[in-house]
DNA sequence: GATGGATGTCATTCT
DNA sequence: TTAGAATGACATCCA
């Protein structure tokens, strides 16, 4: 305590610039406060000074010698409110929403109102996209124009680049270049930063497909035939860190372009925001509770729980983590965020992430071996330091309501058997290797396997291997070859020590295998389920459309039988008429023919008219060889069983095949 | 004692 | 060519 008292703390809230903005945002809808009014095509816009002044050079400079109330500025003609009406709600919100529509009319406000943050390379990102014939706007765009993306560039290269925008914008370069002289004069000493070409899908199909590929060929051909993203793997720690790896794909250049926004796919409207939280796993803001630890490519992730070299924050601080912050330290950052909300406290001052964090971001990934073999070995060296905690200072961890670490009920039992374990004086695992007998052996005489991790650490102890199990699995082959290399280590304790290295991945390798099964099996249950709805849906919906069918027909029947009376259609007009109106999908063609063929004159001995004239000489004679036309369906004959009696017209499309000179061949 | 789920390990294939 | 990951098969433990 004596010490805390003559250390220098540090709070730095990554929310409160959010709140102010929010706030300033809110007094600007109501009217409250705005000591401004732009004016742009006979459009007042209400506004606070100090913001447009810190977001725009143009209102910095056009304030300056305006302190009085009332301050009224009148944008150029050029200007649209189309254009500038985004670019006010950027500058309170940080986001602009643009649509290939006023794109061009935003872009010309931005170079003429300089607005900061929206540099010209932002726009030469975007409107290639919009622009480029081979795109459509609906498609998805990616904008990789976040500041901390931008690489520093000089003012040549700037201007270059504005050269090449002529060919989608010419008239927003033709304005730039007057513009730049009033306003690019400040663009030009930021450093006019542009975006990296940054090699990332702009086909949301392509995304989709993706996705997909951290999946094994089997259960991806599963998923991609459904057609439905990891929805029960997001959890998983290896599905997100595909998905990070698709979301925040690096940056062809050095520098540290973390991710991307993924704008909407359904909209032709971008949003671009401007938000710390947005410079990285967008995994974090899209589904935060799904997203429980992010471990981009194996990477640490501003998501990281709290963690720290060695010194973990204590519980109660831990467990109401309110909002994301970070705390300094005496010179040392703790990195705090709320795994729920999603946010994230990226240090602004600390461009990588310590090893140590990212050490412990892979361990975490690999829970929980990882945490029974912390608890396990109290191991100090170079490798194992990070993990060389006791299970006390872990408890802080199941504090977190980190949905990463939902299982840590079930580690609780292997936690207690290596307890166990450690204590126990003889361990007959131990007790083969030290015999000088095959590795195999120990796979037959281990007491629980569920302990065998343990156990392997409890040897690595007996054996003085100074690094973990875990250690020796996270590493990677050189790292793993390197350590190798500076121990001085028996021919006995290598074999081993690749054995156990080998086993361990090769278990974890095995818990994904089975939890992808898992998966699968449950996806393919929920396909199966949603299937079998979509049967019935679709029978119900074939039913109705049979009646419907059925319905028509008779109507179409009565009609056509009425139209044949009233007509007193020659036998040729009628064959004319059938042949002209007997489609294929005419559901009537076979009953036209069969008029036509009644009316065929090589038969002029049938008397074809009676049936037309809607007596009932027209034979329906159940039980005899008449046969109807409308009982070819049963379904017909019931329905119309159910008819009122004015149905009763379609006996008069009854037709005896005995006046028929060939026999009739549709039986159907 | 039978049984099914969970897990570890090995051998093989795939990437 | 090789390392690592994925996976089927088998064995074991345990409820």
């Amino acid at each position: 305590m004596s010490s805390c008292k003559t250390s220098e703390f540090t709070f730095q809230s990554s929310v409160h610039s959010t709140h102010v903005l929010r706030c300033l945002d809110e007094q600007r809808r109501k009217d409250l406060l705005c000591d401004m009014t732009v004016m742009v095509e006979n459009r007042g816009f209400r506004a606070h000074r100090s913001v447009l002044a810190s977001c725009s050079e143009y209102f910095s400079t056009r304030m300056n010698n305006h302190t009085g109330p009332g301050l009224i500025i009148s944008l150029p003609d050029e200007l649209t409110a189309e254009g500038f009406e985004p670019l006010l709600q950027f500058a309170y919100t940080s986001k602009l929403l643009f649509t290939k529509e006023n794109v061009l009319e935003i872009h010309n406000c931005a170079t003429v109102l300089g607005f900061k943050n929206l540099d010209q390379a932002c726009f030469d990102f975007i409107l290639p996209k919009f622009f480029d014939s081979s795109k459509s706007s609906s498609k998805v765009q990616r904008s990789c124009c976040k500041t901390k993306c931008w690489r520093a560039k000089d003012e040549s290269s700037f201007k270059n680049d504005g050269a090449n925008d002529t060919g989608d914008v010419s008239s927003a370069a033709q304005l730039s270049k007057k513009q730049e002289q009033n306003v690019s004069s400040n663009l030009s000493e930021t450093a006019v930063r542009t975006c990296s070409p940054c090699p990332v899908e702009t086909e949301a199909d392509t995304e989709t497909e993706s996705d997909y590929s951290s999946l094994c060929p089997k259960y991806r051909k599963f998923q991609l035939a459904c057609g439905k993203g990891q929805s029960n793997t997001d959890t998983e720690p290896e599905n997100t860190e595909s998905s990070c790896s698709l979301n925040c794909l690096p940056c062809s250049s050095s520098e540290k372009c973390e991710s991307a926004d993924t704008l909407s796919s359904k909209t032709s409207t971008g949003i671009i925001e401007e938000d710390a939280a947005s410079f990285f796993c967008p995994l974090a803001k899209q589904s935060p509770v799904e997203t429980p630890l992010n471990l981009c490519s194996g990477k640490s992730s501003p998501q990281m729980c709290p963690v720290t070299q060695g010194s973990f924050p204590p519980p109660q601080s831990a467990g109401k983590v309110a909002e994301s912050s970070s705390v300094r330290v005496s010179g040392k950052e703790c990195i705090m965020s709320d795994c729920r909300t999603g946010t994230v406290c990226p240090n602004p001052s600390t461009e990588k992430r310590s090893s140590v964090e990212m050490e412990v971001a892979n361990q975490l990934s690999a829970w929980p071996d990882i945490y029974s073999s912390c608890v396990s070995e109290p191991v100090s060296s170079s490798y194992g330091q990070g993990m060389a905690v006791k299970s006390s200072e872990l408890q802080w961890l199941k504090q977190l309501e980190c949905p990463f670490l939902r299982d840590l009920g079930a580690v609780d039992a292997q936690v207690r058997c290596s307890e166990v374990t450690s204590r126990s004086a003889e361990c007959s695992y131990i007790s083969s290797i030290n015999s000088g007998e095959d590795s195999d052996s120990f796979d037959t005489e281990g007491d629980s396997e569920s302990c065998t991790s343990e156990q392997a650490s409890l040897l690595f102890a007996q054996m003085q291997l100074p690094f973990s199990v875990a250690g020796i699995v996270s590493l990677s082959r050189n790292d793993f070859q390197q350590m190798l290399k500076t121990q001085q280590m028996t021919r006995e304790q290598l074999d081993f020590v690749h054995d156990v290295r080998r086993r361990s991945k090769n278990r974890i390798a095995a818990r994904r295998c089975r939890k992808r099964k898992l998966d699968c099996i449950h996806n393919l249950e929920c396909e199966i389920e949603r299937l079998r709805s979509e049967k019935e849906k679709l029978t119900a919906e074939k039913r109705q459309l049979d009646q419907l069918r059925l319905k028509t027909r008779e109507n179409y029947s009565v009609l056509y039988d009425r139209l044949c009376a009233e007509a007193k259609l020659q036998p040729e007009q009628l064959q004319v008429f059938a042949k002209y109106t007997s489609l294929a999908e005419c559901p009537f063609s076979t009953h036209l023919s069969t008029k036509a063929q009644l009316y065929h004159p090589s038969e002029p001995e049938l008397q074809p008219r009676a049936s037309c004239l809607g007596t009932d000489t027209g034979i329906y004679e159940p039980g005899t060889s008449t046969r109807s036309v409308n009982t070819q369906n049963l379904a017909a004959s019931d329905l119309r069983s159910t008819e009122p009696p004015h149905t009763g017209n379609n006996k008069t499309m009854s037709i005896s095949t005995d006046q028929i000179s060939k026999p009739e061949t549709d039986q159907s």
